[in-house]
DNA sequence: TGTACATCAGTGAACGCGCGTTCACTGATGTAC
DNA sequence: TGTACATCAGTGAACGCGCGTTCACTGATGTAC
């Protein structure tokens, strides 16, 4: 809404003239006030200052609407893993927690986003635009694990940089679904999710061989 | 509907007989086929085979069922964990195994009731038997954790089995959530979820100085 | 064993509501000449 | 620089639909005597 300067929904005349993003914007603000099922299309529309047919001008229906919202996530999620990791600097295993805190930092941040990715029941089989956006944020981590094996000493023995991958990904996706997610559904913990995240990491790779007991801090 | 030789839904005269029973298999059905939001009270009515009016009768609303649907969901899953778990025979190790097993076992056999209870979007605050529910549920998983420490031979060092026990629960319900739910949400893996919990369980073990590299299987 | 009665789980009609969707339309914008 | 026209993003009225919820009611069941 930081467009215009006019009142409710920025309308500027009979065009509203920006009505496909002040749509998602509305969904992602319902998203946000009552899960995924509470947002429909024609409240949407409310919000954005627009009669009830003028959204079928640019999303076929609410499911498109929700997948565009879903992938547009995928999107800000894998540009804030990949800017957490800045390619391993200074070295992988602090870039790497950096991006465990950047995954649960977005579940807490951008509720509705984590929820329309995760939880909308959106069929990924016949959304493939998501299905690839998701494939696309997963490559972040993926790379960040192909990196941090490569890294290692030539001696060592290398575990396989995707099942190290799926690992980390399902660990930080049980505890922002859990503990960390920015709505009514998260559970208390006695402790910050990040230093659960942090810890479950260090023992991990420990297990792995690949840091040291005294790593980390 | 094994009570009795009625046709749909099992009507028997005028009093349906198992109407309560009766809407919360509906429910589990239709949120089986349509997600959380796809089920709508009106609609339970109906494959109950009964008025709209009356599910009144039974709960004060739609969230009303849906809290119980995710309350039973919660005992059924701590019945199951527990019988798992087997009070730790033959030895902790194994019996962690097939809890984990048991987790993404329910989330693909039962997605409805694995749905309810983690995605519904049920405020927990709101709904106290539900939260309790869960958190016996998670006892389960805790009690194995505390076992499994204390079993640890006298000179090691003990980890806390709470922070053990949250990291196992995480790990799993990210796998699950991720992999195993056996709805349309799911994501493909290059293997087993099963697979790959077994295989990060022990590698964590392992960090903690539990699991030796040559235990499991 | 039979009858009267209380209780309770259903009915079905009615209501208001919001949603999704279609339709012929109209106002605004940009552009060719 | 002005005008004619094509294009496009909106309107608003209309439709059918299913949901949630209330209401006075009625049929079935169990039980006291």
């Amino acid at each position: 809404m930081s467009w215009s300067g006019h009142g409710r929904g920025g309308r500027r005349g009979y065009h509203h003239g920006n009505l496909r993003e002040a749509l998602i914007s509305a969904a992602l603000e319902l998203i946000a006030r009552k899960g995924p099922a509470g947002f429909t299309f024609a409240e949407a529309a409310r919000q954005a200052g627009v009669s009830a047919a003028a959204p079928y001008r640019h999303f076929r229906d609410r499911d498109a609407l929700m997948a565009d919202v879903a992938q547009r996530g995928f999107a800000r999620f894998e540009a804030r893993l990949a800017a957490a990791w800045d390619e391993g600097r200074p070295a992988p295993l602090p870039a790497l927690e950096r991006m465990g805190r950047a995954y649960l930092g977005f579940a807490r941040e951008e509720p509705a986003y984590f929820s329309a990715m995760f939880e909308s029941g959106l069929p990924l089989a016949e959304h493939k635009e998501v299905h690839e956006a998701g494939d696309r944020a997963f490559g972040v981590l993926r790379g960040a694990c192909e990196a941090m094996v490569a890294a290692l000493p030539p001696g060592a023995k290398r575990p396989p940089a995707l099942m190290v991958a799926l690992h980390i990904w399902s660990l930080s996706h049980g505890i922002a679904s859990l503990f960390a997610r920015g709505d009514a559904a998260r559970r208390s913990l006695p402790m910050e999710p990040e230093e659960l995240l942090e810890a479950a990491t260090l023992i991990y790779l420990q297990g792995l061989g690949i840091a040291g007991p005294a790593t980390g801090r």
